[in-house]
DNA sequence: CTCTGGTGTTCCGTTTACGGAACGGGACCG
DNA sequence: CGGTCCCGTTCCGTAAACGGAACACCAGAG
């Protein structure tokens, strides 16, 4: 939640001055500074100024820190993982790519998380450890993923593959729908494979 | 910006009193309630407080404003758009459908945004309003999305499409690759379809 | 009807984020 | 050396976001 590290490296990217920055965005200089350091506690509204002012949303500042698991590769040869996540956090999408070699671990999540996973390329192995499923292009698994799980390839083509992963819904509970958005609708299936 | 409605929306839909929720987030009703009604300019601290106590990370009720057009359903038969958008807002992915009917009409983005879809069903006619572009089922679409664009469907078939909009990067400028991202990944493109 | 317990809004004194100006510190030049 | 021109930080009066309390309103109970 701290923004100002964040600020001050979008800026420097930039190279501009604290100065520069302060007077394009329409904020004083005080402002500014204080922010960068931590010293202040930005409104909504000075803070979108110089977002704004960086060619920027103000999410790019504003990284949910716990929400977003982003296990990106540990070791060599691990899973690779890309994210997106939607607005009212009910489910984050991934990019994964998986290298041949050893299987890669994932601990439980919360209860009622169902990941979903779409292959494009290769053939994964993936699921709870006690009961792996197999897909190749094309295929799409799915498993509650409120217990360690695991992924693989089989053979020794890299796998690239979509990963969702779903919370449950804040309020109802039910896991039925995704409001306004299927779950067939980011599954990259092909059309017409159903 | 005005995080409001959406503060609103989501106290109700976990059925909380605007009371309750102000002594469970630790803020003064006051504060609340001129948060949710847009005579206030929250400080993030505040903001962070309430969306915590919701069980949403921030960005849930921040949609950047003029930088995510999300031309929902204005008049019967428009488009619908979806939102995901990844952490480095350097490009956002959204769903689209299209409905038969006048053509959506989008007015122009910052300079350097450049938007891509990818039809997976109907027939789609979109792109700059003076040289728009066709693409079926399987088709790709490109266009710089500096000057204002439009979307409309071919014959009476809805189009279901996904919309990639791609800002600029913030350093460097290419618009070679997104890092750690094909544009092909997002494609939605069929394997072995270049 | 009155009373109680809840809602959300408004009032108001306190706290604090705000921007302009002043400041200290280098880099360069004469 | 002094003078100039940037940089980023600090000072300080002003504007505004803050929380607590008071308020108007409504629903149900007695």
């Amino acid at each position: 939640m701290d923004v100002g590290p964040r600020i001050r490296a979008l800026r420097m990217e930039r190279g501009l001055s604290l100065s520069e920055l302060a007077r394009l965005a329409g904020v004083g200089k005080a402002t500014l500074s204080g922010l960068e350091n931590g010293l202040r506690n930005p409104t909504l509204e000075t803070l979108y100024a110089i977002t704004a002012q960086l060619g920027v949303p103000l999410t790019a500042v504003l990284s949910a820190p716990e929400q977003t698991p982003t296990v990106r590769g540990a070791t060599v040869g691990a899973t690779l993982l890309e994210v997106f996540h939607d607005r009212d956090a009910t489910y984050e999408l991934y990019r994964m790519r998986v290298d041949p070699g050893p299987a890669q671990l994932s601990p439980a999540h919360q209860t009622g998380v169902t990941e979903h996973v779409t292959v494009f390329a290769g053939v994964l192995r993936a699921g709870p450890v006690d009961a792996p499923l197999t897909a190749g292009p094309g295929g799409y698994l799915r498993w509650a993923a409120d217990v360690p799980h695991s992924y693989a390839t089989v053979g020794e083509e890299q796998v690239r593959a979509s990963l969702l992963l779903r919370y449950p819904r804040p309020s109802g509970g039910d896991d039925r729908h995704i409001p306004g958005m299927q779950a067939d609708d980011i599954s990259f299936r092909r059309p017409g494979n159903a």
